[in-house]
DNA sequence: AATGAATGAGTGTTCATTCAT
DNA sequence: TATGAATGAACACTCATTCAT
């Protein structure tokens, strides 16, 4: 019982000091070294939980995404209308961001410049995350909620530059401001972009 | 004056080396040693023109946003009205990233990334050459093209958003498709964002 | 008594992993951890039979020489003449390798470089059973088999230099032939060496 | 000049550095922080001359041999008579080995246990080193002065195995006695292995 | 303007070994 | 008897940078 908590403590723990560090300092920069000490166990001891550097460096997405798909279901599940499930999932995703932006800002800012992330399970996580925004667009057009023409792959890169450029902005800036200011007016604007004109 | 356009060139074969290498490897990845074998000079060579490798990187965005400023205020001189700045701008943007891919790269990439970027004059360029789209957009709103009440912050957010997300998918995807595929689609959904309803 | 057994049987395991890896990889390159894991037990489980690794390496020469003199001595028992003795030494001494070529791959080759190795009481059993030579040589002498003036150093220097070289070869090209093929060819111009000349 | 002659320097330095400690320590127990501490320059340094630690240690042999090689060959130039020849090479060899200890202890200990050894170029010209004693037996057999029937393959196994065995013995007793002590005698049972009974 | 030579500082990773359980 | 967890101590190798020439 304590062992299994003890090292689940410590993996967890690592992978915190690793998101701070890659966080704050670049995935090249933050050193195993660093990491190890801020986790509270020796370089070697890294080593028995993960492989290197790249697979912690690769870990941190995989957990935040995989659970986003889980969390995503759950939030979405329920709603009718596709503005209301676009409007949940902007609202949901932002406070997902915010609860680790740490997690985030590895995500957004180290992760797409790893030369082996496309080949990287997290990659195709990545894309079924995406892909759900997909489905949304697709059901706004087919319900007659949204353009007839809609392009749903353009769509889904308005409403996903615009929250990432948003995001990105707000964990370059130390998360001074909020990232719900404004956002009611943010979506309405979105929300004219994909619905029929009258 | 030979030995001004022979350092020219020199220099210029520098960053033309260190871009390639900078966005196919990313910053840390790419060595002084082996942009300077693919600019044909030695290491030492490297130090005459550059005080260092974080100097070479941050030139490179210097000269590129330096003349995307200039070029812009040409493009836009003598259009009138705000959506069609805007679609000039979009044109633009896009043609002025395809020219030069490697250098978007290491801007979109690889620059934000950088700590001492915010320190650099780059930087306020950057924030030049955003700031002339917030222009575009208060003049919409007050013309009454666009929304009385449009936020031309969230706007440019949008905007900027919308084409640096396609831009950066167009990058990591080594460039295969073009970027004006759909463009007048996607356009016409911005603007419906943006204008005001009837 | 099980527990004695079931010691033995571990530690005979650690043995014979250990021989195997060291004589593949040599000492240095073989790690405890694949020692273990050949040996079925855990890295720690090592050091229930063994000091540390240099303990293992002089453990295996240790029993092999041990019993090789054992060994050697039932073979010459009740044989006339040196240079029968010599014959059966010969052809024993290629089977006695031959059936643990791992074995003597590790005392040929990675033993002596170790640099322990002459303090150890391996090294005197070494010494004992090549002393044993010497006793075959002088009493050939001795009897008038043997040059007269034969020096039993300088005889068995040949003797053995001659064997172990063969055997080395042997060893290192992955045992491909026979270490029998032209053994009597091979006696028979080492007795020439040895005997007096008419 | 200068310039050259202080590189070529600087190489010898590290190959002498390298030998010392390599032959005292092994190969794995060296360190480049040893060697290049005593070859007078920094760790950085010795990857200006050699790819690595293995290249530094193939280097060592690829020298010595392909000397060997040429020196050998002078040697025997105008010799007549395969006994002759052999007596020439016997103590050529010897003297060879005498010149560079240290270089001979890494050849005889150290080298034939790197698992790259056998794809080295220095293997082929070991290979080719040893096959000029094929010929002087064949020579010799051939001319009459050697039985009619003998195996030069088994006539070198004896002869290289007798004097490598006496070098050996002699490097690892740290050269306290003289290799040339009784040679006379060695070869004359040698001669008696190989040459025609009466 | 250019470079060959040299290096200091840094780093990820390995591994034999220990010890509480 | 056995081991999971942890680590201290090493170590080969890299690389941006300097400087005499």
């Amino acid at each position: 019982m304590e062992k299994n908590i003890s090292k689940e403590n410590t993996q967890t723990r690592i992978i915190r000091a690793a998101t701070k560090l890659f966080a704050e300092q670049g995935y090249e920069k933050a050193t195993i070294a660093e990491i190890s000490k801020i986790a509270g166990l020796s370089d070697a001891g890294i080593y028995e939980y993960f492989q290197g550097k790249e697979d912690l460096l690769l870990t941190i997405p995989d957990v935040w995404v995989t659970n986003a798909i889980q969390e995503l279901e759950e939030q979405l599940f329920g709603i009718k209308g596709s503005f209301n499930k676009l409007r949940k999932f902007l609202w949901w995703y932002l406070r997902y961001i915010e609860r680790e932006p740490m997690t985030a800002k590895v995500v957004f800012l180290f992760l797409k410049t790893n030369s082996n992330f496309m080949n990287t399970n997290v990659y195709s996580n990545v894309k079924a995350f995406y892909s759900s925004l997909l489905k949304i667009f697709e059901e706004g057009r087919d319900s007659g909620e949204m353009k007839k023409d809609l392009n749903p792959y353009i769509a889904r890169a308005i409403f996903l530059g615009t929250i990432e450029h948003m995001a990105i902005r707000w964990l370059l800036k130390d998360m001074s401001h909020s990232l719900f200011d404004n956002l009611d007016h943010t979506f309405d604007m979105l929300v004219d972009a994909f619905r029929v004109n009258h």
